[in-house]
DNA sequence: ATCAGTTATGGGATCGTTCCCATAGTGGGA
DNA sequence: TCCCACTATGGGAACGATCCCATAACTGAT
């Protein structure tokens, strides 16, 4: 295979320190783990010796021997989009402080990419999965529930995988937007939902709707997209503004949507929000940093991972066996791009 | 330990999948790893009882005989930062392409995390690893260089660590800034660069202050903050705004201190670009997607961290051994927080 | 008939670690 | 004095994979 000057990398074994220190290598696995007998004596000149060389215990092979790998796994749809950004970036941190390495996989929304995922992750030999794909099939991770691999939903249940779930209220949050544009006096409501088969963003549409239905109102138009960028919902806002009769209000599924609709809005013309009220879900800090400042559904973005973290953790440690499913509360923050009608 | 009950996840053996294919661990071996010789009729029998247990080899098994572990590192200060997210994403993505796991290590800047980070990848035994670290130091990374492991610098060289280097030219990009706004009739120009201690933002800074001073000009205020987001942007400029007398324009080393610094001058009833010039560094998604939409330095973030696996990539095939610097090119993307004065 | 090369298969050493077990010295209680 | 508990240390078998080597059947050339 590929020549080349090859890379002389061994690190060291725990023979070599063994030798370095003068002792077994039993008596310097006892040094490393810091159980059984070991003198003084021993234990420094083991400790010398790891420094002198920075040896760094193979952690195959301790997973070989049985020990937790202590590696665990993060599916989400992309790192690109703020708000997976921002929750990969606390489980992250969340999963380092507890000595964890975390694989954080990039799923695309695409089945084939989860299962190669799922296949690298059980290949590692990881102790635990927070799953956040937002899809409904379940087929890619059967192979981690038939394997007790404990497993923790994210932003939705996942019934047949996992009892285990943190998320929030996403038809709830979408009544708050209804009722709040309701309240101000809006009927000609429309809404932005992309990527379309996500599933909590299809709940935030069911709740919009809902509270719709409860004034005898229904969205005059819901308009699918299937990327989860701000280009996706410019484009979106722009046909549907074209139409006629606008709609005064326009709800986006997320920030992103949102955000995209705002520009929408002003490349044709139109004030935001005198003549339009636009409204998101997330509230990425982006929300409040666009202008006039995004209305928004709040979710606790940061806090739902570092719970899943919890959560997993638990389960790892055999301390939670029971269902459990943590609902985190949502806020609606009214900004400047709704107003009355 | 943990008491609980005993999650019994293991996902078979070779010796196992020997029985079950009714052959020798050497036979199942060679199907898996495809080379010597296999009959027919016992590749289809191996075949068939690997997809029946859904059985993936163990990984820390196999490095520890000498394969190389296919995973990799990437050090980067953090994941919730818009432009590293994207980094992130691409080198994730990229990496994924050809085969290898990518373990993302959000630093925050600090240097026992980067340290202790170090350490993990190391035990792990990864391949090779991508550093986007901002500070100067290079002792958390000394032990990667001291085992040979493949390096590549992102975004800054640097020195005595690998000679390897993926980036673009902060310098020039800053002079790319400091002369727009020079062409545009300003001569009371402001710098707000945060992150303070990060490498990239101070090149940035000494570009636009050399082109400043070709013109006999100097910035009015260089200022400084700690934190890489909107917030610190917005309360550096909201202070420099409430000088007297007022600059007419601000360079933001990044689109995060730039849109924060607009939203400054908003509160402040300060008009862009009507009274004031806003221009930023990076083109984030969101730079053309604020209002005014922001003036920036655009750098091929994907194209970066896509350079920079391949880099990796050939080092740890032994295809690369000579020093490299890969410089990708910026552009200036004049959109509508800059005018003449 | 012999030999070499190709195809096919299985045995067993090895990688780096953990942990059980054997060994052995020491000190204190009966 | 004997025995046990405690302290301390080292040897060696596992873990799951790879790969070298031995074995053997078969082909075709000499």
């Amino acid at each position: 295979m590929s020549a080349g000057k090859k890379f002389e990398a061994m690190s060291g074994n725990i023979k070599k320190i063994a030798e370095l220190a003068q002792t077994s290598k039993s008596s310097v696995s006892r040094v490393i783990n810091n159980n059984g007998y070991v003198s003084a004596d021993v234990r420094e000149r083991v400790e010398k010796a790891i420094a002198s060389i920075n040896y760094h215990p193979n952690a195959g092979a301790r997973t070989l021997r049985g020990s937790p790998s202590r590696l665990v796994g993060v599916l989400l749809p992309s790192l690109d989009v703020p708000f997976f950004g921002i929750l990969a970036h606390s489980i992250e941190q969340a999963f380092f402080a507890l000595g964890y390495q975390t694989f954080i996989c990039s799923t695309a929304e695409s089945q084939d990419r989860e299962q190669a995922y799922v296949g690298m992750l059980l290949a590692q030999r990881i102790d635990g999965v927070i799953v956040a794909s937002s899809r409904q099939e379940v087929d890619p991770f059967t192979p981690l529930r038939d394997r007790n691999i404990p497993m923790v939903a994210i932003d939705r249940p996942m019934p047949g995988l996992t009892d285990v779930c943190v998320h929030v209220d996403n038809h709830y949050g979408g009544t708050l937007l209804a009722k709040h544009l309701i309240e101000l006096g809006h009927r000609e409501i429309a809404i932005i939902s992309t990527p379309r088969h996500s599933e909590p963003m299809i709940q935030r549409v069911n709740g919009a709707c809902a509270a719709l239905a409860e004034h005898g109102l229904k969205p005059v138009q819901i308009a699918y997209g299937n990327e989860h960028n701000l280009g996706a919902g410019r484009r979106l806002a722009t046909k549907l503004l074209q139409k006629t009769p606008r709609p005064t209000a326009i709800i986006g599924t997320s920030d992103t949507a949102a955000i995209g609709a705002m520009h929408a809005a002003v490349d044709l013309g139109i004030n935001v929000p005198g003549d339009l009220s636009i409204a998101g879900f997330d509230d990425i800090p982006e929300a409040s940093y666009v202008l006039p400042r995004l209305t928004t559904v709040s979710q606790p973005t940061r806090k739902i991972g570092e719970r899943a973290v919890h959560r997993l953790h638990q389960m790892m440690s055999g301390e939670l066996e029971l269902a459990v499913e943590d609902r985190l509360p949502l806020k609606l923050v009214v900004r400047q791009s709704t107003a009355k009608i």
